[in-house]
DNA sequence: CTGTCTTGTGAATATATGTTCACGAATTTT
DNA sequence: AAAATTCGTGAACATATATTCACAAGACAG
């Protein structure tokens, strides 16, 4: 029974992690679950892991990237905030329908039983968005199209803060009964929710009609 | 060795287990240690719930209580969103540093393998936030102070998505880490978060400098 | 064809922890 | 004061599962 496992078996292990990690969190996660499911041995998998962290970290990373292919598609084309906006938005609903299971493991993550992780993992994933958002919105500044007195760091993470629930929205029980509550009872279509959360963003980044008053139209 | 539970034991016990489920998850967080910690014994605490999963509800029940309190500071008089927002910003940056753990346990809860309460729990918890900022974002719209095409549930909703992330920046490991990343490399003081989160706001639920002039002052 | 190497297998081990229950001590009842 | 009751104790049990390792089976060198 020696035949080296393939590339697509490895890559098989993986989904079968990200799923089961989605499903059963991290410590719930049964190695031995995960390797039936991609039909290998337990043995096998601690031959290419050293064990279920490592297995974990490389699930997460396989996912990472996942999500890095999707936002490169976002066109950098002079724009306002709320054009790139629209185009995150509507790629992030899409891949939080399409990969389910990468958001829920996602979110694992940020569970304190995995603050091993956080720190490397935080920088890993988020410096796909954060730089993103920060570069958006600075450059928009100069163009006069986002307000100058807002810190554009603090900015980018209220943006990326809002999307992150959005996908979470999608994707994790919690955050569905949660957004239910507040939408009378039924989850709201996509098309609704972009609509809403550009118009909110938009106003958010230019002048509040009192400022403009107050400034005088600066 | 008889000699019934006194009341502030209780209250111990319920502490403890807040501490536990914050530090390790539900999952891991040891029933045996928890009784430990309160100075009673395994057999006791389950005289008094069922199981791990009933226990853990008492503690979160504990919990909620004490925001539900916290947030009756908030004053209903007449005001503007932005002066609802500072106080309740102003509340929750003081419940998170106080009640760490609370936020941290609360945390879990939204963990996909505790799926089995979402539904249950998130109407319990967010009940007290929901109903407070669609009635106060309506009564805005009402006021002329908030756009009235915005969707009262939904703004709500993203006011109260940007309020739970700050709290999780204060208490959870991964999103402190997060946050780091977006302010360069240190957590941001509270007055000043809280400053520019208003900024955002306020801009966010009124009329952006372009629809002003697209619609005339309405 | 034979010996060696590589690599997958899955039973066995070690550990952890939720839950139960026989016991005993304090209190209450008769 | 003896019997019955109430309630806390913690050792023991049941279960789950990460990880290891002796073994086997194919590949390959000579």
């Amino acid at each position: 029974m020696y035949e080296k496992l393939t590339e697509a078996k490895l890559a098989e292990t993986l989904e079968a992690g990200i799923h089961e990690f989605a499903e059963r969190g991290v410590e719930k996660a049964s190695m031995a679950s995960i390797a039936g499911k991609a039909g290998i041995s337990v043995g096998v998998l601690y031959k290419y892991y050293s064990d279920k962290d490592s297995f974990f970290l490389a699930c997460v990373r396989r996912s990472v990237g996942r999500l890095e292919e999707a936002l490169k598609e976002v066109l950098v084309r002079e724009d306002k905030v709320s054009g790139y906006a629209d185009q995150v938005i509507r790629i992030l609903q899409r891949h939080a329908a399409e990969h389910r299971d990468d958001i829920r493991m996602y979110h694992e993550i940020t569970s304190i039983r995995n603050s091993r992780f956080a720190a490397e993992l935080a920088e890993e994933i988020e410096k796909i968005t954060a730089g993103l958002y920060t570069d958006i919105i600075r450059k928009a500044q100069k163009n006069g199209t986002v307000r100058e007195d807002m810190d554009p760091g603090i900015a980018a993470f209220f943006f990326d803060n809002l999307l992150m629930m959005l996908q979470f929205g999608l994707c994790c029980d919690y955050y569905r009964e949660r957004w239910k509550l507040y939408c009378g009872g039924k989850l709201p279509e996509n098309d609704m929710v972009r609509e809403q959360l550009l118009m909110f963003l938009e106003s958010a980044f230019t002048f509040s009609r009192e400022d403009v008053s107050h400034e005088g139209g600066k």
